[in-house]
DNA sequence: GCATGCGAGTGACGCCTGTCACCCGCGATG
DNA sequence: CATCGCGGGTGACAGGCGTCACTCGCATGC
């Protein structure tokens, strides 16, 4: 019997997750949690042998959860179930421990056997995701990292400086970079670019 | 027996829902559709009593779906469950004569009680957002949608007034006059503005 | 001890943006 | 008929953006 419990924010589509897992024979759900916090404290008090979670929740994200897990040397695998194709999460994945990564648009078999894949001790990762996540490295630092979050929102370079507490022409050269690294021309798409890509 | 379709493009969502829905032994679903286009052969075919869509997809999306439905006057009810709070979203889809509007933040049990309603020609819409649609019409013209979508993917002015045969200049005055009716301070915020409201 | 590299800053250049006042043509409305 | 209103355009201005060359200080590494 796999003791499982359930993260994910949209009620609706953590209803059917549990409904569609309850089918299966081998498989109990033990509880669920709509957000990063309170999945943190059903997993301490619920023991289950595997968390299955979403990324984007609020508080904590599912990669958050992934990494305290880790931390704290748990005894709980984690698989990620997540709407994003973004090599860059599948990597932060790897690094936080996970045994399992699959994305929303896989069909729903796959869940459950990818669970008891990982409750036998194995790995299920998303194959052509698994691809792309070794080819293409992160090229920016910290700062551009930074620097691009906040031009993304709109902020102007000005505002960015007085934010990061730094000078203006600065935060231009950061801008000017990461465009150049991400080979787009302006703020917006290399913005886009970097996100789609999971850099943040 | 209410007899369903489900459209939906993420698959294991998809069986989620299909695996909750079949739980309730007054509903039954004949099928369900990955995208816009198969939705629409699906239900010529099957010919449900109901629709269930999300509005996202590929193709054509969910309300696409409903005004179709609507003009060629078919005899199926639509109900809309999505990820999107926006008002916009809410009130196209009544126009284009939806009876129900969910969002999947919303209890997964709230999903067949709605369609229980619908069914028995009710309307079920999410009540706070069904204040909001009301309380905040969209600004935006048609020009200035059309020009802010394009300003959004990166595209300077200059390229938006190739694409849409328009001068330099011109795009300019309407991306000013979207910014200044969004009360923002540049292109970027009125962006992500207008798309969270749901007005694009 | 010196070179190398890196984070941060400066200043200047040209193009792009956001704003505004104003113009033109045309269809609707009185 | 005159006159609005409206879609589209022009030209100008200030300030923001993207780029580049160069500087400074400070930690590393041989």
């Amino acid at each position: 019997m796999i003791r499982v419990l359930l993260a994910e924010d949209q009620a609706m589509v953590r209803g059917a997750l549990s409904a569609l897992l309850n089918m299966e024979s081998d498989i109990e759900v033990l509880g669920s949690a709509a957000d990063g916090e309170a999945a943190w404290r059903e997993l301490q008090r619920l023991k289950p042998d595997l968390l299955v979670t979403d990324i984007e929740m609020p508080g904590l994200t599912g990669l958050e959860l992934a990494q305290r897990i880790q931390r704290q040397e748990l005894p709980i695998k984690v698989v990620i179930v997540t709407t994003f194709a973004r090599p860059g999460f599948l990597r932060r994945a790897l690094d936080a421990g996970v045994s399992g990564y699959l994305l929303k648009d896989a069909p729903a078999e796959n869940l459950a056997e990818a669970m008891r894949t990982v409750h036998r001790g194995g790995r299920a990762i998303d194959p052509q995701l698994a691809l792309e996540a070794w080819s293409e490295a992160d090229p920016l630092n910290d700062r551009e990292r930074q620097v691009l979050r906040l031009a993304g929102e709109g902020q102007s370079a000005g505002d960015i400086a007085t934010q990061l507490s730094l000078s203006h022409g600065t935060v231009r050269n950061y801008l000017s970079e990461a465009i150049g690294k991400l080979g787009v021309t302006n703020r917006i798409e290399a913005y886009r670019l970097a996100r789609q890509k999971g850099w943040l």
